[in-house]
DNA sequence: ACACTAACCTGCAAGC
DNA sequence: TGCTTGCAGGTTAGTG
């Protein structure tokens, strides 16, 4: 899935086509995705006009007019197609046809994105999520989360109480950028360390916003065009690679998921 | 409270 | 050509 900044963009995606749009009809063709759909799924959706799309973290979450909210998350495949000339494909798991006769496609070959509904002032998943790495954030509050931590560093910046929004791909971006090794232990991190990595995290989720997102092959805007950009992560993906400092990037497996890094200038 | 694993799914690429 | 294996952007539930 997306992480941040392509949840970040297709939430401008669809509050281009969206917002202001009345619901007319829902069309679920499953019952469930992660977690099964909530009860009158579609009596809840249908009529309602959406005011407003916002993002927390990985989440992207609808304004509905009555004050609910529906929750969507992208798992690691879920894709908003809009304006969508076909819903028929094997995973278009929901579609909403909107009051301007365009239809919006919600389609997840893995299904392990989440849609749901809620009252809009609390949520299970979104209950526990730490701080936006983009607003509110600095190395302190960094440093305290990661002071008594004996995990290693990459694991707890994927760790959603940590930071929010870093997935696998910006973790192994930003500690090569900070030149940290992922296998340091979160406890030995100093402040300054916690302060360039803040810094560095910003600076590349800020850079992938103004991207428009990344590409990968799962992930397309909600246009359908592709919009990531594989070929400027430094390590990600890079198995083999030379690094600009002469070593050669390396993976290994951290909480059974790949690390990309250089030893030689990650230290 | 923290650390670690397994689990949820399908699709694709590489290796035999 | 097929089969098998491993891997993929995320997150939670369960165990110790």
């Amino acid at each position: 899935m997306p992480e941040l900044p392509e949840v970040e963009t297709v939430r401008t995606g669809l509050s281009r086509s969206w917002k202001g749009r009345r619901i007319d009809g829902v069309d679920l063709r499953r019952n469930s995705l992660r977690f099964p759909f909530p009860e009158n799924f579609e009596e809840q959706l249908v009529g309602r006009v959406i005011v407003d799309i916002r993002r927390r973290a990985k989440y992207l979450l609808i304004d509905l007019d009555d004050g609910n909210v529906l929750l969507s998350h992208l798992g690691m495949s879920g894709k908003w197609t809009l304006d969508a000339s076909e819903c028929e494909g094997k995973h278009d798991h929901v579609v909403l046809l909107l009051d301007d006769g365009s239809i919006s496609v919600y389609n997840d070959p893995r299904r392990f994105g989440v849609l749901d509904i809620f009252d809009g002032i609390s949520h299970k998943l979104l209950d526990h999520l730490g701080p936006e790495p983009l607003e509110l954030w600095d190395c302190e509050d960094l440093f305290s989360k990661l002071k008594n931590r004996k995990s290693a560093i990459k694991i707890a910046l994927l760790d959603q109480k940590v930071v929010v929004g870093v997935g696998n791909i910006y973790a192994c971006e930003a500690l090569y950028k900070s030149k940290i090794s992922p296998q340091r232990l979160s406890c030995n991190i100093s402040i300054d360390e916690c302060r360039t990595l803040v810094r560095e995290i910003r600076i590349i989720l800020t850079e992938a916003i103004k991207a428009g997102g990344s590409t990968l092959k799962d992930f397309a805007n909600v246009d359908g065009t592709l919009g990531y950009f594989p070929h400027q992560f430094k390590v990600y993906d890079k198995e083999g690679n030379m690094c600009g400092c002469g070593g050669i990037v390396e993976r290994l497996i951290q909480g059974g998921r790949s690390t990309f890094w250089c030893s030689s200038c990650q230290k």
